[in-house]
DNA sequence: TCTTGAGTTTGCGCCAGCGCAAATTGTCCC
DNA sequence: GGGACAATTTGCGCTGGCGCAAACTCAAGA
């Protein structure tokens, strides 16, 4: 590990509550890797042998039916620990990894989780913890999923993507990786045509700007009461 | 604990691997108690104080919108541990359990759980591996609510209930708890209109029996070929 | 600068499945 | 045994959003 990457993990959630010592313990045993734009990092069903943390970039994690249709799971923003198979006792990867901008992560081999669980306990406890808000936003996507209509949806989903992992500019949130209207249509269950026709939509109402693989939320407010409008608005 | 309960529970997947005198120990900290059918076990939002080993009967977990509308997330059958707010890190549950039938179950109050998982690691990993595979059919759920039609969700729910809480009888495989049209359609985000209408389909083509509150699957094997069609059939 | 292709927009027609309403049936309790 | 209520069934009309198709636009490379 270099330096610089040193100051910065030490500062991440996940390894709150340990010494400088037993960071360093436990970062002997990553390995750093570059991952281009588009590129996997790991495969759908494939063995799973390392779990990761992803210091630079985003992550796009996607589900892919037998017959071939996507879905996006979620994004990994910096800082977050994914494709924890290990510690959940699986053998392979549910979903795939993709590289959404090139990225760097760290990678530990899984046979190294129950002992690095074991003697840092805190981190453990911070990885199911992660693991614990992921199933709960899970079950929340079905809920969404079940009960409200596509407009609703979409605009829950770019809230989320706006918080997680916008970007404060002078002209709004701008969610800092690129993201198409097909990309957003994955993540919310419709088509990509229906959400370009949203999106134009509130752009028309100074809502959002957006552009090509690009949109920047201007007056979330006015997005939240779209995403809470149980009747037609 | 009676004597009784020890000889059932010993065999639960999730004490595999403990020794008798281990399982005892897990065993001395946990409160038996009987829930009525139609009673919460815990509410959404509310303080997580225990976890939970369902010991016999079928719980129903349920997610409340805030505008009323349900969404059923899981049922839990005998043996499974439920309500791990603790092992996530939690402080409140994010559902509700409510008995669908009259249940016993077995609880340990949260505080105990660090310890427990500390002393008796099989006990947590088998625990996260329940968590692991929760995370994984929730996500399927996801999938299958952004990709599939109507009809093929249901039979994909009707199969999973025949797999996951069956009992085997002469005329098919019978879901065996009190099971409306309406707990169907909130498994599967649709109405109980449209669920009576597919069960009545399939009644006619001999795929399925169902009464008030009862379905038996007759032929799993066309029900799969439903749940599979990826175009209309 | 020009070309090319991916990403986006928009129009149009259609239909799966919802909402409403009413009839029907089974079950539990008095 | 019979009433009452809950669950289920079924008809009908409507519409949100999908599928298809075509036009358009930007970004990157030659």
């Amino acid at each position: 590990m270099a330096a610089l990457d040193r100051s910065l993990i030490s500062r991440l959630p996940l390894f709150q509550g340990l010494t400088p010592d037993e960071q360093s313990e436990i970062l002997r045993d990553a390995r750093s890797s570059r991952y281009a734009k588009e590129t996997a990092i790991f495969a759908q069903e494939a063995e799973a042998h390392s779990f990761f943390v992803l210091i630079a970039g985003h992550i796009r994690v996607v589900r892919t039916t037998p017959d071939g249709q996507q879905v996006i799971a979620r994004y990994i923003s910096e800082g977050e620990i994914f494709g924890v198979a290990a510690a959940l006792g699986r053998t392979t990867y549910p979903a795939s990894a993709v590289a959404a901008v090139d990225c760097v992560v760290l990678a530990w081999p899984n046979a190294l989780w129950p002992d690095l669980a074991r003697r840092f306990p805190v981190f453990g406890a911070a990885t199911y913890r992660t693991v614990g808000s992921r199933l709960q936003e899970t079950q929340t996507r079905v809920v969404e999923m079940s009960t409200e209509q596509v407009e609703q949806r979409v605009a829950h989903a770019l809230l989320r993507l706006a918080n997680q992992t916008g970007r404060k500019t002078d002209s709004g949130i701008e969610i800092d990786f690129p993201i198409s209207r097909q990309d957003i249509a994955e993540m919310t269950g419709t088509t990509l045509h229906t959400v370009s026709r949203l999106l134009s939509k509130w752009e028309e109402k100074g809502i959002i700007v957006s552009g090509r693989q690009k949109v920047t939320v201007k007056d979330a407010h006015r997005l939240v009461v779209l995403a809470e409008n149980r009747d037609k608005g």
